[in-house]
DNA sequence: TAGGCCATCTGGTCCT
DNA sequence: AGGACCAGATGGCCTA
């Protein structure tokens, strides 16, 4: 049965050794006793690293512990001090408050990651990226529009996907490789679960002679991963672009690339840097049902019908944004209509 | 079965 | 003092 606080997907497995306490020898699925290896942190057995320092000032009354272990080293500092009942209570009560607030920060958290999972280019219903799957696509995505910004590529060109996928395992680099061979297929071979996650027409990816199998970073003929929705509005197609200012970096110069999930230590993307303006390539879907995670703080609301101007960097962005299926402050840009500094 | 991923508990540290 | 944050430890689930 759930406990309150679990969530779902949530399992019970974890019991809290605060369970083991108060002289109960046995554990409470009865199949483990308090000198198991379960809960020892540093070959320290969590019982014992209850009485720490903060027990040793309190309850005078406290009885002096016992003799030190003979085996064991001799113990520094200020000798310990018996837990008793009450002391008990209190750090029972202390600890399952911090583990509560422990719990929610990192609901918190993953909260935090779903949403930023949502807003990736490929979101799949059937295969969850992991965490730090999602972080590293998050940041090639970042890496990634700001090449195509700075040197007017395409979001459809080959140097998009590359860094896109750049230091993704392997099945990561599947299930984005994959997003764009759905938007190349319109739609073709998506599982009937993921179709649901397509929003509006599947992305205009077609005519670049970009195909999947060609890719160094995907495996040859994708081997059927639960393929995810490539998601149009996230690809925001650029029109070139001359005059970026700082210097273009190829993905080459990332040192990731490998299959597996090797170390990440890139250079620091660098900041966007915009000059000039860009003119949005298609229109708008009608049926586009955008997500949800554009902050209100972050749009100027006295925007004109059908555009946000978003502020970011010193930089005001015009976005153009579909009014028919949904309303400010949640609609995400459709289309940079134009970027310019004030 | 090993390895990856995950949720949870925990004590330490820092901050308000 | 209490809360936030962090990293280590642990065991369960899942998949290749």
């Amino acid at each position: 049965m759930a406990k309150p606080y679990m969530r779902q997907g949530e399992r019970e497995d974890v019991v809290s050794p605060l369970q083991w306490m108060d002289g109960d020898t046995s554990s409470p699925d009865g199949d483990m006793p308090l000198s198991s290896h379960r809960y020892r942190t540093n070959g320290l057995n969590h019982q014992s690293r209850e009485m720490g320092s903060e027990d040793v000032e309190e309850d005078e009354e406290d009885e002096e512990e016992g003799q030190e272990d003979e085996n064991g080293p001799k113990r520094r500092g200020p000798k310990r001090k018996r837990m008793t009942k009450a002391r008990q209570e209190r750090f029972r009560a202390r600890r399952v408050k911090a583990n509560a607030r422990e719990r929610s920060r990192m609901h918190g958290l993953n909260d935090a990651l779903e949403n930023l999972r949502s807003i990736m280019p490929c979101h799949s219903k059937t295969q969850k990226l992991s965490k730090i799957e999602t972080l590293r696509l998050a940041r090639n995505y970042i890496c990634a529009l700001s090449e195509a910004l700075e040197e007017g590529q395409s979001t459809e060109s080959r140097a998009f996907m590359e860094t896109l996928c750049k230091g993704l395992s392997q099945p990561t680099s599947n299930l984005v490789a994959g997003c764009l061979q759905l938007g190349q297929a319109s739609g073709v071979g998506v599982r009937p679960e993921d179709r649901h996650g397509v929003r509006g027409p599947p992305a205009v990816l077609g005519g670049v002679g970009m195909g999947v199998g060609t890719l160094s970073y995907s495996s040859p003929g994708l081997p059927s991963p639960p393929y995810g929705t490539l998601d149009s509005a996230h690809l925001l197609h650029l029109r070139a672009m001359k005059g970026g200012v700082y210097e273009n970096h190829s993905p080459n110069e990332y040192n990731g690339g490998g299959v597996g999930t090797p170390p990440y230590d890139d250079p620091p993307t660098p900041p966007l840097s915009i000059s000039s303006n860009l003119v949005s390539k298609q229109e708008p879907s009608p049926h586009y049902l955008p997500p949800h995670h554009y902050s209100p703080s972050s749009m100027d609301q006295t925007a004109t019908q059908g555009q946000v101007l978003y502020q970011t960097a010193g930089y005001d962005v015009r976005l153009e944004v579909p009014y028919d299926s949904y309303h400010p402050p949640h609609v995400p840009p459709r289309q940079i209509t134009s970027v310019y500094r004030d």
